[in-house]
DNA sequence: GATGGCCTAATTAGGACTTCCGGTGT
DNA sequence: CACACCGGAAGTCCTAATTAGGCCAT
C-alpha cells in the first residue's frame, strides 16, 4: 500500500491583482490572512478539513495566534510579486526529511525560507528526522498536511489532517513526488544542514497524486502515470514536477470557458484536451478523436477506467487527475452574497428597491432638510411633493427620486421614458415603450462593487437638467452635437449641491469634477467657450436618445409650452410641454431637485431602436 | 471536539467626487 | 486685474465585499 504525506499549501493573493479569485468558494473554507491571502482548509467528500473557526480555536486553545497573523512575508513577497500565489499540492513519503518540506516551498516560491522553523501540532520538528517518525504520516494512513507559513515567528507549520481536498480553486500546482536523486538537491535554498545525500533517494518516488489517490488510498495508479510524466521533463529535478493548472485557468479566462466542466460545449471539452495535450507534451493526439464530439457533462460522466481507456493508461491518469482537479476546483460553496443574491434575486422594483428605499432614506432625508431654498428672477426653488398620473398609475415624486438614487435608476429612466413618450411620441408607441419598459426591467441589478452606487452621477445629474425644462435658465443644449451650456453655473451648482447634501457646493468646485471626465469619454470642455461642455459620450446607447434627440425634444416642448402659454390652455393635453403638466404637477413648480418631476439617469440598456 | 448554518458587527476596498490650491490662459 | 480653466493632492462619503466571531444544532 502507497503511503504517503500530502502537504496542502494553498495561498491566494486577492490583492495586487496577482490572484483573481472573483468568487471565494466560502469564507468558511478559506482563511483570509491580513486581507491578502486565503489558505485553502480543503474538504473531501463534503468534509471539511478545518474551518477557519477550528484553525482559530486551535489557536485559541494552544495560546497561539499565528494562524492570524500568518504569512506576513509570503504576502509582502506576493505584492511584491516575488512568489506566485499557487495553490500547492505536495505529496511527500513519510520517509521525507523535514527541512525537504522548506525546500519545496522554496523551490516553489522561489523564495528563501531557510529561516523558518518547522513545526508540528506547535512542536518544532527535528529536521534531520523522518515526518514519520515525528508523527507525521504513517504507512498505513494517507494523511493530508495543511503548512501554514508564519513570518512573526518564521515558522512552517504543518498541520495534519485526514482527509484529502475537495473544492479548490483557482490555482493548482502539483507536486508529482518524482524524486530522481539529490545531486541537484540543494539548489541554494536549503539550510546549511541540509544536503543532497541526506535526502533517501528513493523518499518522493513514484507516488502520484491523483483525485483518486484519496480514496482509493494507494491503488498505485501511480507508476505508469508517474513515469510518463517524469519523461515529459528531460530535467528530472528531483525537486519537483508541477503541473500548472494556473495557465488553463488563464485558458479558461480567454475563452470564457465554464468554470465547472459539466458545463462545458463539445467545443470547449475538445479545447482542454487539446490544451492538455500540448501542456504534457503529449506527441500523439490520436487519443483525442476519442474523445471527439464529447461535451463537459459526458466527460464529468465518465468513470476513470472508461476516461483512461479512451486514452492509454499513461497518458490517462494523468489527464484524468487534471480533469478530476478542475472538477473539484469547480465546485463552489455558495458564498455570503451568493445566499444572498439567491435569496433575493434581482427585481426590479423588489429588492433593490428596497435597497433604495433606505438609501433615499438617508439621501431624502438630507435632501428635506435643506430649507433654504435658492432664490434666482424672483423664483423659489423648492421640493414638490406633489404626486402625478400618468397613463393611469400614480408616481409618486418620492419614489422617482428613490429610483433615481437606486442602482441602476430603472424605475426613474422608466419613468422618465414614459413622460418623454407620452409628450412627443404618438401614443401607438406605448408599445414599444412597454416593451422598451419590460427589457429594462430585465436587467439584473448591476452589483458591481463602485462605491456610487445608488448616488447619482455628475452627468447624469446634469443630463437630468437638461432634460427639464424648468432648469433651463440653469442649463441648456447647444446645437445637436452634445454641447450644453450652464448658463448659470452658481445655479447647476448649487442644485448639484443640493443633490448631494454638499451645500457649500459652488462652480469651482462642480468644474472641477466635471475635469474629473475630461479622462474618460463622458463629458469634454468646448475650448474657448465659457460654461459650455459637451457630451462626448454615446448618449445614444447610455439612455436610448442621442443628444440630438434630446435637444430636439426639450426645444419641442419649449415651443409647445410656449404656444399652450398663449392660449391659456390650462387643460391637460397630452401634447403639451415636457412630462410635467401632463403628470399634473403645476407646471409652474419647479424644483430644487430635478428628479422630482423629470428623471433621466443612465438606464442600462440601449432603447433607441424602437422608441426613436 | 469538529463542523455547518445563520446572524451581525466590523473592516476593507474602491469609485466618485469634494475641497483646496497654485498655476496658466484670455 | 479678474475670471475661467486646469490639474495635483488629500480628504470625504458611500456602497459592496469580505472578515470575524457568537450562538446553536448536529
Amino acid at each position: 500500500m502507497a503511503c504517503s504525506t500530502i502537504l496542502f499549501f494553498n495561498i491566494f493573493a486577492k490583492s495586487a491583482g496577482l490572484v483573481h479569485t472573483t468568487r471565494y468558494p466560502s469564507s468558511n473554507n478559506l482563511n483570509l490572512i491580513n486581507g491578502s491571502l486565503l489558505f485553502m482548509l480543503g474538504t473531501i467528500d463534503g468534509k471539511m478539513l478545518l474551518t477557519r473557526k477550528t484553525m482559530m480555536k486551535r489557536a485559541h486553545s494552544r495560546k497561539e495566534s499565528h494562524y492570524n497573523l500568518a504569512n506576513r512575508r509570503v504576502i509582502k513577497l506576493i505584492r511584491d510579486g516575488a512568489v506566485e500565489p499557487p495553490h500547492v499540492i505536495l505529496e511527500i513519503e513519510p520517509t521525507c526529511l523535514p527541512y525537504r518540506i522548506r525546500d519545496l516551498l522554496c523551490n516553489c516560491f522561489k523564495t528563501d525560507f531557510s529561516h523558518h522553523a518547522i513545526y508540528f501540532r506547535g512542536k518544532r520538528l527535528n529536521e534531520d528526522r523522518r515526518l514519520r517518525d515525528q508523527g507525521i504520516g504513517d504507512n498505513e494512513v494517507v494523511k493530508l498536511t495543511i503548512i501554514t507559513i508564519e513570518e512573526p515567528n518564521a515558522i512552517i507549520e504543518i498541520i495534519d489532517v485526514d482527509t484529502a481536498i475537495k473544492g479548490v480553486s483557482v490555482y493548482n500546482v502539483m507536486y508529482n513526488g518524482n524524486y530522481n536523486g539529490g545531486s541537484n538537491g540543494d539548489q541554494g535554498t536549503s539550510t546549511g544542514t541540509s544536503s543532497g545525500d541526506e535526502l533517501p533517494r528513493h523518499a518522493m518516488k513514484k507516488t502520484k497524486f491523483t483525485a483518486n489517490h484519496y480514496s482509493e488510498a494507494g491503488d498505485s495508479p501511480s507508476s505508469g502515470s508517474s513515469s510518463s510524466l517524469s519523461s515529459t521533463n528531460s530535467q528530472n529535478d528531483y525537486m519537483t514536477q508541477w503541473m500548472l493548472c494556473q495557465n488553463f485557468k488563464k485558458e479558461q479566462e480567454r475563452l470564457r470557458m465554464p468554470n465547472d466542466p459539466r458545463d462545458w460545449k463539445v467545443s470547449h471539452a475538445d479545447h482542454w484536451l487539446n490544451w492538455a495535450a500540448r501542456q504534457f507534451e503529449i506527441e500523439d493526439y490520436a487519443f483525442i478523436e476519442r474523445f471527439r464530439g464529447i461535451d463537459g457533462e459526458a466527460l464529468c460522466a465518465l468513470d476513470r477506467d472508461s476516461f483512461i481507456r479512451r486514452m492509454n493508461s499513461q497518458i490517462g491518469e494523468m489527464f484524468w487527475t487534471h480533469f478530476e482537479l478542475l472538477k473539484k476546483s469547480s465546485i463552489r460553496i455558495p458564498s455570503l452574497s451568493d445566499r444572498k443574491n439567491s435569496q433575493t434575486d434581482y427585481k426590479p422594483n423588489g429588492a433593490v428597491y428596497i435597497d433604495s428605499q433606505n438609501n433615499y432614506k438617508r439621501n431624502g432625508a438630507v435632501h428635506n432638510d435643506s430649507q433654504n431654498n435658492y432664490k434666482q428672477n424672483g423664483a423659489v426653488y423648492n421640493d414638490s411633493q406633489s404626486n402625478h398620473k400618468q397613463n393611469g398609475a400614480v408616481y409618486d415624486d418620492s419614489s422617482a427620486r428613490l429610483c433615481s438614487l437606486s442602482n441602476g435608476n430603472k424605475p426613474t429612466t422608466e419613468h422618465r421614458l414614459q413622460q418623454l413618450n407620452s409628450h412627443y411620441l404618438a401614443n401607438s408607441t406605448e408599445k414599444k415603450i412597454a416593451s422598451t419598459n419590460a427589457r429594462l426591467q430585465e436587467r439584473p441589478s448591476p452589483g458591481n462593487r463602485t462605491g456610487n452606487n445608488g448616488q447619482i452621477q455628475l452627468w447624469q445629474f446634469l443630463l437630468e437638467l437638461l432634460t427639464d425644462k424648468n432648469h433651463r435658465q440653469a442649463i441648456k443644449w447647444i446645437g445637436t452635437e452634445g454641447d450644453f451650456k450652464l448658463v448659470d453655473p452658481e445655479r447647476v451648482a448649487y442644485l448639484w449641491g443640493q443633490r448631494k447634501n454638499k451645500p457649500a457646493m459652488n462652480y469651482e468646485k462642480l468644474s472641477r469634477a466635471l475635469r474629473y471626465y475630461y479622462d474618460g469619454d463622458m463629458i469634454h470642455k468646448v475650448h474657448g467657450k465659457r460654461f459650455v461642455y459637451k457630451f462626448v459620450c454615446d448618449l445614444r446607447s447610455l439612455i436610448g436618445y442621442s443628444a440630438e434627440t434630446l435637444s430636439k425634444l426639450v426645444g419641442e416642448g419649449d415651443q409647445e409650452d410656449g404656444k399652450r402659454e398663449l392660449s391659456d390652455d390650462t387643460s391637460e393635453s397630452s401634447s403639451s410641454a415636457i412630462s410635467i403638466s401632463s403628470n399634473g404637477v403645476n407646471p409652474n413648480s419647479t424644483n430644487c431637485c430635478a428628479s422630482n418631476t423629470n428623471e433621466i439617469v443612465a438606464p442600462t440598456k440601449p432603447l433607441s431602436a424602437e422608441l426613436l
